[in-house]
RNA sequence: GGCCCCGUAGCUCAGCGGUUAGAGCAGACGACUCAUAAUCGUUUGGUCCUCGGUUCGAAUCCGAGCGGGGCUACCA
């Protein structure tokens, strides 16, 4: 809010690229699609929002997945991250990079960044000592190991005690600063239970993390899969601390070092160690800025089951793909924005829940009150009517009415509060199919002939929900970028510097293009097409959308 | 074991010391017919998990307990 003119820098987490994308990978991008839709909309034309997502690629397992299939590890990881890079098309997401750490614009960096940690001091050589796991060649943790009764948890073989040299970053020498940062907001880590979770752990004392690996661990492979220690060709850099850098890495050049600090980084809870404690205490030790806050959201559950992969209950990118084909892609990303585990609680993903939302929200909601309207102009006018400068009407003073609204999407985008945004603009529609019904307008329409009054106010009343429903579309758009786009193609208002482009720009910031009767309101005699609902009712008796057997 | 979060209407949740506890959805009744059998209004419905305590006053603070979930460091 008091930064609009800072950048804005948002990012999700690069995804594990060895996996299939699926909802859970969908969720958390389409959140961040929506937050940087609308600070784009909200800067206006030249606004310096900058959205990256991407693949973290340096796993072991891809090395070793990658020989199962007779594929080297930049081709294993190139098929998937394409597959990532696909879904996201098929979500409409905006992202304005897509960083894979396997590339050479990251490695380069990374190798940087340890170097500088090494002559600091930050980072340091000594022995790492754990239990050994010979079937998996990894080391499992301690209270993994003593759980299991020191034998290994997938083969019940004996864990082998084992000591190796290891890099280790200082992070011990951080706690203090670190607390502090995120006690006093500095660091703000989102939502509260996360912030507690952190800060409970941080009393229980740090220690020095490994950021290496032997190059002879994991799948033993030709050419060593990763960033080698500098100096050290021995040992690799470990693939979360590679991973981490991404942020930093992807705009550490001359024409993006301006965006550094972050402004959001999102991520789902499993991951809120790396990201509250790891991250900023090496970005501490490179001497950089702390990213302005951490939202941490939880997950979305399948029914009673925890999604996983392991459970087969995941939502794949084709059954999304079947959601996209009945509904719409946008209303999916609707239901995802507004139903999801946002907050520190986990979230049902149903079929009916969803048809529920559809229907009240989009098809009820939204799309009717856009028809109704519409097509009461194109019936009374042809085109849009002239409210001869009323603004006021039945106790409605939609100026203000929608400024509040705006203001309160405004308000919710600052708190990372995605769903109240979007249902700021939801709330005008809801207001205008009461005025609607308060002020009949349909039955003022008969009198026409006999009422020399009838007609102007006609004029004025439905003036007035155009109005105020183009300033709710565009509360909307960051959700539904295509629908609302068609709707302003309908409706010739549209703030996009190119109306075909859901994706282009804005010709003007939030401020300007809600105002009520400025230079971007709707204009009296400016034709209005009434068109096909934007969202049919859904049936709740059909059957879920599923992948359609081929042919 | 330790720490943290949650437990409020049938469902999803907001409220986090102060009038008769709220929203959306679902249900019932009524209104209306411009619209996608849509919309609008009214309304039903709650021991605010339990038991104690603090207070003039608690869903809201404190203690204990019950139920659910999370974290406990290198595991997307």
């Amino acid at each position: 809010m008091s930064d609009d003119h800072r950048p804005y820098y948002i990012t999700t987490p690069i995804y594990y690229v060895n996996g299939r994308p699926h909802l859970g990978h969908g969720y958390t991008t389409v959140i961040a699609d929506v937050l940087a839709r609308f600070q784009r909309m909200l800067r206006g034309s030249g606004a310096e929002v900058f959205f990256l997502t991407g693949t973290d690629e340096h796993a072991d397992k891809v090395v070793s997945t990658a020989a199962s299939r007779g594929m080297t590890p930049q081709e294993w990881a190139g098929q998937n991250a394409e597959a990532f890079e696909a879904f996201f098309r098929d979500l409409r997401i905006s992202n304005d990079d897509f960083i894979r750490t396997s590339q050479d614009r990251h490695k380069a960096k990374v190798e940087a960044y340890i170097r500088s940690m090494l002559d600091s001091g930050d980072i340091y050589k000594g022995d790492y000592t754990g239990w050994y796991d010979p079937g998996q060649e990894e080391y499992v943790t301690e209270t993994a190991a003593r759980e299991n009764e020191y034998k290994s948890p997938v083969s019940g073989e004996p864990l082998e005690k084992r000591t190796e040299q290891n890099y280790f970053f200082r992070l011990s020498a951080y706690q203090d600063r670190l607390e502090e940062l995120i006690r006093s907001e500095q660091y703000l880590v989102l939502p509260e239970a996360r912030r507690n979770e952190v800060l409970g752990r941080l009393t229980q004392g740090l220690r020095d993390v490994p950021v290496s690996r032997a190059v002879g661990d994991g799948a033993s492979g030709q050419e060593p899969w990763g960033v080698l220690m500098p100096g050290d060709p021995e040992h690799r850099i470990y693939v979360w601390i590679d991973a981490l850098f991404n942020y930093l890495s992807t705009v550490d050049t001359d024409e993006r070092r301006h965006l550094w600090p972050a402004s959001v980084h999102l991520i789902a809870k499993d991951i809120l160690w790396f990201h509250a404690v790891i991250w900023p205490a090496m970005l501490m030790a490179l001497g950089r800025e702390l990213p302005r806050s951490l939202y941490v959201h939880a997950y979305f559950m399948m029914g009673e089951r925890k999604m996983s992969k392991s459970l087969g209950n995941f939502v794949t990118p084709e059954e999304i793909h079947a959601y996209a084909d009945r509904y719409g892609i946008d209303a999916f990303r609707w239901y995802l924005a507004t139903q999801g585990p946002w907050g520190a609680n986990d979230a049902d993903f149903t079929y009916a829940k969803f048809v529920e939302v559809y229907n009240a929200d989009l098809a009820n909601g939204f799309g009717n009150s856009t028809s109704r309207v519409s097509n009461m102009v194109a019936k009374y006018f042809e085109s849009c009517p002239d409210p001869a400068g009323q603004t006021e009407l039945e106790g409605h003073d939609w100026p203000k009415l929608t400024g509040e609204a705006v203001c309160s999407a405004v308000d919710a985008s600052g708190r990372l509060d995605v769903a109240s945004m979007l249902k700021a603009g939801l709330s005008l529609v809801r207001a205008v199919d009461g005025y609607i019904n308060t002020t009949e307008p349909f039955r003022l329409a008969k009198t026409i002939e006999s009422d020399p009054h009838a007609g102007p106010r006609l004029a004025a009343i439905l003036y007035h929900c155009a109005e105020a429903l183009r300033v709710a579309s565009l509360l909307l758009y960051p959700a539904m970028p295509d629908k609302v786009a068609e709707l302003w193609r309908r409706w010739r208002c549209s703030p996009l510097t190119d109306a075909n482009n859901a994706d282009s720009g804005f010709v003007a910031p939030l401020a300007e293009l809600a105002a009520w009767g400025g230079a971007h309101s709707l204009k009296p005699g400016q034709h209005i097409e009434k068109g096909e609902p934007l969202f049919m009712r859904a049936d709740p008796a059909e059957p879920e959308p599923g992948v359609k057997p081929a042919g």
